[in-house]
DNA sequence: TATTGTTATACTCTATAACTATA
DNA sequence: TATAGTTATAGAGTATAACAATA
């Protein structure tokens, strides 16, 4: 697919590569966890759900940027894969507390090994070492770029701050 | 934008950093060629038009891997911005040569030094031999996952092999 | 009949805003 | 009235397929 147009120098600096491997990084993870049903959106909400059990999904909104809208989306299909539980607050009947279920938990341990099993593919042109460089180089780029550690790219928003 | 969601290590090898980073820096570059009317899809067809002068749309779409369709789409902003024309060939009249008005040139130049300006914001964490590193890095591993070294990422698509 | 380019249609993903129910 | 969640609507971007013009 997609030949390298010729008579073209192609820059092969990193602000070039960076978005061209980060594409291909994504999509080669989504292949390895389609066949479970998932999509990378929705496995930092997984995770999220796996360490704060019984958020809100007001919470998770705020804690990924996003509209709260867009929560209930991603919880709709989690629900539907029976990967998550919603449950009324009776305290507040307003409020769901979301948890994992069973099946959740371990399709979070399959999506666990899809991600090693990815990883080694995608950097198997380096050595372990050099890995760790590429690894500390970009973090390093992340961190001063203002990334925030946990936050895949699939959550990002533009409403950021103010008024829906 | 975005916090991190709390409680919860999130992993920081090279294979999380990319697309979080990819993503970043494609949209970052995007914010400085959009004053032009540009998005990001367009530069490497505007490159290819000025390296491949009255090229074919049928070349182009061959090229770039993607239906003849989705050229039609780029060409048109690109020509309704002025810059880009769309000459009929009198040998063949059902071919279009493609050809970058001066406009077009002077847009080219405007994107080349966009992309300087962001590549030196984006690395600007990392001294140069450093960016060096992980550019080297970066291109192995570009190298050996099969990605052709011109192509942008806006150009993926799925319809790959065989009969449209 | 085959090929170039175009148009029309549909689908995915997401953002925005209106709405319901609780409080 | 204010807040949690939901539903409805709309928009961007792209894939797919039907189509017209030309050969």
């Amino acid at each position: 697919m997609a030949n390298r147009p010729r008579g073209d120098a192609p820059p092969a600096g990193a602000a070039f590569l960076l978005p061209q491997l980060g594409a291909h990084a994504a999509d080669r993870f989504a292949e390895r966890i389609a066949p479970l049903g998932l999509a990378p959106r929705h496995v930092g909400l997984l995770r999220w759900i796996s360490h704060n059990s019984a958020t809100t999904q007001r919470d998770v909104a705020t804690a990924f940027g996003v509209r709260p809208s867009r929560i209930v989306v991603l919880l709709d299909e989690l629900e539907e894969l029976g990967l998550v539980r919603r449950e009324v607050d009776p305290a507040d009947r307003r409020n769901r507390a979301v948890r994992l279920t069973t099946q959740g938990r371990r399709a979070l341990t399959r999506v666990g090994q899809a991600f090693l099993t990815h990883q080694n593919d995608l950097l198997s042109a380096l050595t372990s070492s050099e890995q760790a460089t590429l690894a500390t180089l970009l973090a390093r780029v992340a961190e001063q770029q203002g990334l925030s550690a946990g936050v895949h790219p699939a959550y990002r928003d533009d409403h950021a701050s103010g008024h829906p």
